[in-house]
DNA sequence: CGCCGAGGAAACCGATCGGTCTACGGTCGG
DNA sequence: CCGACCGTAGACCGATCGGTTTCCTCGGCG
């Protein structure tokens, strides 16, 4: 039996996605099966919950894109990008959802900021941690290009509505290349 | 003295980009200093408030990002990533309009979504054309490569809310320098 | 059985949403 | 001096916003 706490996070981050942080507290109960008062004891605002659903949804999207145990650094970088073009062939693909919030809220003080921060520094320092085990030059201004390679794929899928096609994956190809990382 | 079509556009394109399209018209209509019915004269809805703004924009965004005539394709591109570096050095950036918009707007059938497109594909174009005209022999991918570093850039000084550094520059180079665009 | 807390349904709050409409103040050409 | 017209101010519409509160129905436990 899932808590409403649970349901709660699930449908707000599926809906938060989907549809952008504008939607409203009733709609987001209502598909959670929760009262808006379970949700006021949970939460202590819809802002909070925002938050709490992104951070949520961090370690099922660590699953899809960090590669298993075993391979060369190579391969476990260009891992990840297979895994995002695979990600943008789904017509309900909308880009990174921590970048896709981060975007919508304008503030940065708002606490799922620092949640979103916080999430994409972790693909960050796997891209650096892989770099640093290949004996790259520059591993953190290696991994410091990759991601912006990866955020700017996914907006490049949302922005033409249509996937990648091994785009993103080439130019991490290229940068991985440049830096020696073989 | 500007016509109540200017001011509006004007208003919307600032407040929708400070605050997101979220901003109400009551809000932007008193910032542009013309009634709600003036509004609704000019433009069908507010979506086409949200297109049209984003359209208007676009002339003064080329000017702040192309190169002037002359110099080479190498420098011309450059020239780009160093004008997003110094807009992301402003407090008040928000990252690229369009892609910010399109994030927003999830629904990729909305008017403004074409907008961006094309504004986006303008950009990429103008990278093809520089890198044909330096004989690349892969124009058009080095191009969209180049349109996504800049867009991971942008989503990059937005997440961690601090200017980039030179980070865009690199990665540009780096593509550029994989390329044979010297 | 009675009691109690958890939690759902829904009314309610003031504010605001996108959008429409009336009423009035200006500034024209005739 | 006069209508015609452009545009502003703002009331108004039903709906919805984030958030609070009231009421009631449960299931578990003594």
């Amino acid at each position: 039996m899932t808590t409403p706490r649970d349901r709660l996070l699930d449908a707000a981050g599926e809906l938060f996605y989907r549809e952008g942080v504008g939607v409203g507290v009733d709609a987001l109960c209502k598909a959670a099966g929760v009262s808006k008062r379970s949700m006021y004891l949970l939460f202590e605002s819809k802002d909070e919950l925002i938050a709490a659903s992104l951070d949520r949804r961090a370690p099922g999207h660590d699953a899809v894109l960090l590669p298993p145990d075993g391979g060369t650094p190579r391969e476990r970088v260009l891992h990840v990008f297979r895994a995002q073009d695979d990600l943008t062939r789904q017509p309900t693909y909308r880009g990174c959802p921590m970048v896709a919030t981060a975007t919508e809220l304008k503030d940065a003080t708002h606490p799922a900021n620092a949640v979103a921060r916080r999430h994409k520094q972790a693909l960050t320092d796997f891209f650096a941690a892989e770099a640093r085990a290949a004996g790259v030059a520059d591993p953190d201004t290696l991994a410091a290009q990759l991601t912006m390679v990866f955020d700017g794929a996914g907006a490049r899928a949302v922005l033409r509505a249509e996937p990648l096609d091994g785009l993103g994956v080439a130019t991490a190809t290229a940068l991985l290349d440049a830096a020696g990382l073989t």
